[in-house]
DNA sequence: GGATTGAGAGAGCAGTGCTCTCATAACCTT
DNA sequence: AAGGTTATGAGAGCACTGCTCTCTCAATCC
């Protein structure tokens, strides 16, 4: 029998369908996502657009929080893509300009996707625990480009130097271990300083987008975001 | 008929009963939420833990949405009390220990109660919307507080001068709007200020407690956020 | 004491996730 | 091409949800 791990699978006709059914699925349930939120994310009426009983989506899902699985993949994905796509343009040196394409493409997509951004940024979902070793890699694609952006600029010899804040001995390690995972430069302080960017972004879009500033607050949003990230580059040490 | 509006009801026994069974309700509301997490509270498991079948609860709370409502008051209270209560004790002319005091007061609230924070500051339960008119309150205890200590920091002259940023003119309004609501005197530039460390404070929080930071990336997380909070009363610009 | 009213029970509707069995059609092998 | 295998979908069913309605009864008020 050769049903040995060979990397170019023939794809028998049942494989293809298997798999073009699983797409629709995950459309289908991209769409349910984006109108009516992460928790009424409902696997009959899945089965009801999809046209077939609800019994039969399990052949292809295992449950519905492996739909929500599948869902998050997927949204951290396109994530990934918005930002890469935003950041790629500006020439390699314009740090500046990268952190905040980079910043204003998180922000854009959660606007525009605020169901999706919920699933990833937002509370957890009851009972439904993300399973990590799937959900880590396209999960970690904005920081890591963020970190990279700061790298860069501190290998290019143009981020401030750190300020008098000294890290506590305790994150040494943790320090150690980011840096050698993304082949990282940055000293300790940067990268906290870096952490602390990251955080401030999705905690101004998280604000924005979970409606915490209020009802209307806020009448430009967009040019208090654009504020926000001119004073994190600025912590960041950007120039 | 006496029942113009007198502050001082005498309270039949019956409506005293009504409001104990009320409290019970909410009780075992915030007990639920704290161990399923907010989208699994449960109307129905409330009503057997009371004792009671499902429909005689809705003598008391009109929906479930109405009990979150109850809930969301209820922990924004106790944050605010935890808030308050951690400021308190600083000299008022230490604004930097009254930030320090104010951002690790609501971690500790956060970790200690995450299914409660979620339920705050987490992505909004589906097809639920918080009544403005009874949260905002209860709702802006926290930045209140924030801003009445970058106020008097303000005030004491103890605030360093903005820096080179200049705050777009469409939020002039706004701010004016925030400066006027909360009696505030700081101007544009600093409150800008003030928005971006309050998000910042809420972001690492959110981080943490959503697990976004990944399982086990930071081993000493105290440290981590007292290094942030460091870096944010900079920003902020205390002494 | 009698009328009023509020509280609880119970049935019921429509929806959910998920499991099971059964028939059938598509597929692969010989 | 025939026959055995298997993936697939249907349907029933269980336990749960929010919520509504009606009915009964006891507490309260006058």
């Amino acid at each position: 029998m050769a049903d040995v791990q060979d990397p170019q699978k023939p794809k028998t006709p049942r494989e293809l369908a298997r798999i073009r059914t699983i797409a629709q699925i995950v459309q289908l349930g991209r769409e349910h996502l984006a109108l009516h939120g992460a928790a009424a994310l409902s696997l009959r009426a899945v089965a009801r657009d999809l046209g077939v009983v609800s019994s039969a989506v399990y052949r292809y899902v295992e449950s519905r929080d492996e739909l929500l699985t599948l869902l998050l993949i997927d949204a951290y994905g396109e994530l990934g893509d918005a930002v890469d796509a935003a950041v790629e343009p500006f020439p390699a040196d314009d740090f500046r300009g990268r952190f905040a394409a980079l910043a204003h493409a998180v922000r854009e997509w959660a606007v525009r996707e605020p169901s999706r951004y919920s699933l990833l940024f937002g509370s957890p979902v009851p009972g439904y625990q993300a399973p990590a070793e799937r959900t880590t890699g396209p999960g970690t694609r904005v920081v890591t480009c963020l970190m990279g952006i700061l790298d860069s600029a501190y290998r290019a010899g143009r981020l401030a130097a750190p300020d008098a804040a000294v890290v506590h001995p305790a994150l040494a390690a943790d320090f150690e271990a980011i840096r050698g995972g993304l082949d990282l430069a940055v000293p300790d302080a940067l990268l906290a300083r870096g952490a602390l960017v990251w955080t401030s972004i999705f905690g101004a879009v998280s604000f924005e987008v979970f409606g915490q500033y209020g009802a209307d607050t806020f009448s430009a949003p967009d040019e208090l975001f654009q504020h926000h990230v001119d004073m994190l580059a600025r912590v960041a040490g950007f120039d």
